[in-house]
RNA sequence: GGCCCGGUAGUUCAGUUGGUUAGAACGCUAGCCUGUCACGCUAGAGGUCGAGGGUUCGAGCCCCUUCCGGGUCGCCA
């Protein structure tokens, strides 16, 4: 049966016995991550938070019942021991543990707490995710969850600890607010008091911190639970985590990027002890978009888009041709692994193009002696053509272009960008050890919605203009660049933000551009609209997602394993088999209604 | 909503062309063992092959339906 602790006090975590205690009595108290029973002499490895250590039991050196106790003990018990460290002997040092060098001598046992057999084994990363998730708190007993979890908390450390040196205050937002109708689903939670009404989870605070600087706060930080209502993917969680920003009196971007490449600096420092280079590189939208493919490109590695459109008039091959005149053709080209790639391999990466709406993959090779390889579009064009592609595509022997061309130039960009991606991380070309961290700027202010048959605000309705293109806000849409910015590590957006806009003329243009009558605007932010009628200071700021902060510094791939109590899939959870259904009482209070009981 | 991958012992997996009694490792149970460290050795228990239907003399394997999980596109201002 389990005992007491009373009359036992932890002196030391088990990870943190060294040999400077070597001839101290300790005690350490944990679970019991192994047990070797020889016999007349038992090991067993006692974990906690910070480690494990070895204890010994010698039946020639203990009572009997100790030793009788010690041989129930069974893996996830709790234990406490206590007992003098001692140093261990030539062939009896473990190299491969911290506290290889010592174990401790068990003078006095407790079993705290037994534990059933547990589902899978702790400590097997491999166990099937939902099964792991179900069990979760046996989950994270495991080193490298644990360690994640405490990445994540010396970064929202650091990020408290430089914020707050900087002037920016911490403040409190409401969970409860009001629905906002652009952008993501709303998670809603209805009103008792106010029956068929509802509040709304925030998807940021953005509106509150917004308001903070109309109100004066001057600079505002706050760690905030986000909620997003939509499809969950291997980074993205329906409840996440962001370090939200929001300064006053900054007009353009680099005020921003100083404070932000400062705290960024910090958490990097703090956590790895590496130093950044500042200030970080900046690359304007349209670059990223024609030269990676993506508005979070990925530099840990090269294979730039190389641009066709004039290259291919009139060489003969109609689909080059036809997609140059409205849309464009582009390659990227990989070097020397022609070879390696069988032409199954190659049906494949025009099926992934094809996930990204591109209408296929031609593809062009240039054997390891010099000469054109195969070709997927060879029988269309001269000799001179595929040529003239090795020189404008810059290939050497070995090497392989893969060209997409479509009348959309998105759609040739993005797919090729993925196809980039895909490529570095099937023939290893990314060096994992390394961060590279940009800012992106000069992103579109609108995007044209084809559900909406209008123009919608790419970031959010508040975001302003650049001063040089508030002319074009009404006649031209499309090429009205803002002020906003995502700071991207290793190809994943870090954080978002944007300068706001403070001048209510401007923020008229914009519900203009946007298509929004008065009443449109009174219904959807009146009140919003409204606060900046008394006097605004120009501010702006942004937006770090922790969680994915977390995950780039611990090279973790997916979110789950920065988040203590993760949803699955399909935004359950597993362990508390959330969402589920409510007392009918819990209803009627709602004034909802009940669900008619289904029969099987 | 679309596409791709997966589901076999408590766990991780193997399972040939459709063919006898579905295997391994870890874990578990019992026993032995004084220097183990993935301890070792001996013996043992443990299976609705996700579910339903079909083809067949015969299905873990082939076909259909469905459920569950993962990834992804759409979506995510």
């Amino acid at each position: 049966m389990a005992e007491f602790l009373s009359g036992m006090k932890r002196t030391v975590r088990c990870g943190e016995v060294s040999t400077a205690f070597v001839g101290q009595e300790v005690t350490v108290m944990g679970w019991t991550n192994r047990r070797r029973d020889l016999g007349a002499l038992i090991f067993v490895q006692i974990r906690d938070v910070s480690g494990i250590v070895q204890a010994v039991i010698d039946s020639t050196k203990v009572s009997k019942e100790l030793f009788a106790k010690a041989e129930t003990i069974k893996l996830e018990y709790v234990i406490a021991v206590k007992g003098k460290v001692v140093r261990r002997t030539a062939p009896n040092i473990n190299p491969n543990m911290k506290t290889g060098e010592i174990e401790i001598e068990v003078s006095e046992l407790r079993i705290l707490s037994e534990a059933e057999v547990t589902p899978f084994n702790v400590g097997d990363s491999n166990a099937g995710e939902a099964l792991r998730l179900k069990y979760r708190y046996l989950d994270l007993r495991r080193e490298d969850l644990q360690h994640n979890l405490i990445v994540r908390s010396q970064i929202a450390q650091s990020a408290r600890r430089y914020l707050s040196e900087n002037g920016f205050l911490e403040i409190e937002t409401p969970f409860l607010g009001k629905s906002t109708p652009e952008g993501a689903r709303d998670y809603l939670v209805p009103s008792r008091v106010h029956q068929g009404k509802f509040y709304a989870l925030p998807q940021s605070p953005q509106i509150y911190k917004q308001l903070l600087m109309v109100a004066g706060l001057d600079r505002y930080f706050q760690i905030a639970k986000c909620f997003r209502d939509e499809d969950l993917r291997a980074n993205r969680q329906p409840e996440f985590t962001q370090i939200d920003i929001e300064m006053s009196f900054v007009d353009k971007e680099e005020d921003v990027f100083e404070i932000i490449e400062g705290l960024i600096a910090g958490i990097f420092k703090d956590v790895l002890n590496m130093d950044l280079k500042r200030p970080f590189n900046t690359m304007p939208y349209a670059d990223a978009m024609a030269y990676y493919g993506s508005d979070k490109p990925d530099l840990r590695f090269d294979m730039k888009i190389k641009d066709l459109t004039d290259t291919v008039k009139g060489c003969g091959f109609g689909v080059f041709e036809s997609a140059a005149e409205k849309g464009s053709v582009r390659c990227i080209v990989l070097k020397n692994h022609e070879s390696d790639l069988s032409r199954k391999e190659m049906d494949k990466l025009g099926e992934l193009v094809k996930t990204y709406r591109a209408k296929g993959l031609a593809y062009l090779g240039k054997t390891a002696d010099g000469q054109v390889g195969r070709c997927s579009f060879g029988k269309f064009v001269s000799p001179e053509f595929l040529n003239k592609l090795f020189e404008v595509c810059e290939m050497e022997n070995n090497d392989t272009a893969f060209i997409v061309a479509d009348s959309n130039d998105e759609i040739t960009c993005v797919s090729l960008g993925a196809l980039r991606c895909h490529l570095a991380e099937k023939f290893d070309l990314i060096d994992k050890d390394k961060f590279e961290i940009l800012w992106i700027k000069d992103f579109p202010l609108f995007e044209y919605s084809e559900e909406e048959n209008r123009y919608v605000a790419k970031h959010h309705p508040f975001t302003s203009p650049k001063n040089e293109d508030v002319e074009f806000m009404l006649t031209d849409p499309a090429r009205v660049r803002a002020k906003a910015y995502d700071l991207v590590i290793n190809g994943e957006e870090a954080g978002g933000g944007s300068l706001r806009i403070y001048n209510r003329d401007i923020q008229k243009l914009m519900f203009e551009a946007l298509g929004f009558t008065d009443e449109d605007i009174a219904k959807k932010f009146g009140f919003f609209v409204n606060a900046f009628n008394y006097g605004t200071p120009p501010h702006g700021g942004l937006a770090f997602g922790l969680d994915r902060l977390t995950m780039l510094l611990t090279h973790t791939s997916s979110i789950k394993d920065v988040i203590a109590f993760p949803k699955m899939q399909n935004a359950c959870d597993l362990m508390t088999e959330a969402p589920n259904v409510v007392d009918d009482k819990q209803l009627r209070e709602l004034g909802l209604e009940v669900p008619k009981k289904q029969n099987d």
